[in-house]
DNA sequence: CCATCTTTTGAGAGCTACTCTCATTTCATG
DNA sequence: CATGAAATGAGAGTAGCTCTCAAAAGATGG
């Protein structure tokens, strides 16, 4: 049957065969809809082919993602950022420790694989300005996030995460936050992301702690 | 044939007998999508049951609305609040006048129809809140706002309206006054709204002008 | 009032994302 | 190798949405 329809990385070695097949056909399912988007549009491009190109059913592909915008905007990151978050400094701003933050996770996958910042992050992004499909779903996962950020928010700040001020004020960051990516993929990629980032912040008032 | 199915506002009067069925009959499948959602839930209403209950066809409902949820979305209030923030005096501070409109529309809506503030806003609002694909649109139409918004914000501070400052500033304070209202529509409509914008606006910087 | 032209509508076919069910295959385990 | 559990495929079904084309309704000029 099918085999090695894709190789993994050294991490999963320790993976049951079970798991390994799984995380492949995951894989083997995001690659062929990157190579089909690129190749013919988001919008020209079915879950059949998807299925198809990853020699899956189907049926398959929806067992692995709920939805097709999904299978282009799936990451894991999220988490992450917030453990980074918890990791800085409690003397330090809360807008210092999110420049340091982001600052420190991009060039932490920057270095780590540079060809997927510039393939793949680029690609999500102009998919997120030019599909309306795609855009809401990053509008979703964004109130998500901004849930996981509150509590961290609320913590550095002594605050309760369910507190008016700490939805609002992490709302409206994350929402100023997405509008830099935009701007920065409608002015084709030019200059630094990260000072974008950093006038973005210079916006914001410093959330005060109580 | 299809005869009064709605009564229309005093001001169509002076319509062509088209326009004035055309009214009638967006009018009349918006109410039939309400009293549907208020009957069964967002999901188990079909565009053909809305399509039936109104009297018109399928067909028809997607040639008024682009989308179900424009449905219940729809409004053409924004450009109004634009051109209001457009009429505050200009040395006021940006905050300052956005409290103003948001104050001065609330209250002329309230007094102009208090039904409608309660039932029809209250309704999109938790369908906002519950509804993810409803949630979705009205970050969509965010977006749009935040375009608008955009001009008006730029006019005020003397600056260009493709400033970064300008649009990450002004899409904060859209996500931000989003997020207050799913916060008082998650409360149970509790306390005043527009003490929550307050506190919402005073989580910000005035946008310094230049 | 009638004829003609234009706009609006309805009927229906078609596409695709997405869901559910059930039988079959593939891996894990003693 | 046998038995149980998990993953897959095949297929049918739903609903949102698009498109086409012919019929109905409103506008207009004589």
């Amino acid at each position: 049957m099918t085999t090695a329809r894709t190789s993994l990385p050294e991490a999963a070695r320790h993976l049951s065969l079970r798991e390994r097949k799984k995380l492949k056909t995951r894989i083997a399912i995001r690659n062929a809809t990157y190579e089909l988007i690129e190749e013919q549009g988001y919008d020209a491009t079915t879950v059949e082919q998807i299925a198809d190109r990853a020699e899956v059913s189907p049926s398959t592909v929806f067992r692995y993602f709920p939805t097709k915008e999904d299978i282009v905007l799936t990451d894991e990151y999220d988490p992450l950022a917030v453990d980074l978050l918890r990791s800085r400094p409690a003397d330090e701003s809360l807008l210092d420790s999110l420049r340091s933050i982001i600052r420190q996770s991009m060039t932490m996958a920057m270095t780590d694989d540079p060809s997927f910042v510039e393939r793949e992050m680029k690609l999500r992004l102009r998919l997120m300005t030019e599909v309306p499909a795609v855009r809401s779903r990053v509008m979703e996962s964004m109130s998500l996030t901004g849930r996981l950020l509150c509590r961290a928010v609320a913590e550095r700040t002594g605050r309760d995460e369910n507190d008016l001020e700490v939805r609002v004020y992490t709302m409206g960051l994350m929402g100023a936050l997405l509008e830099a990516s935009i701007y920065w993929t409608e002015h084709d990629y030019q200059g630094d992301l990260l000072d974008l980032i950093d006038r973005t912040l210079a916006t914001f008032k410093d959330l005060p702690k109580r």
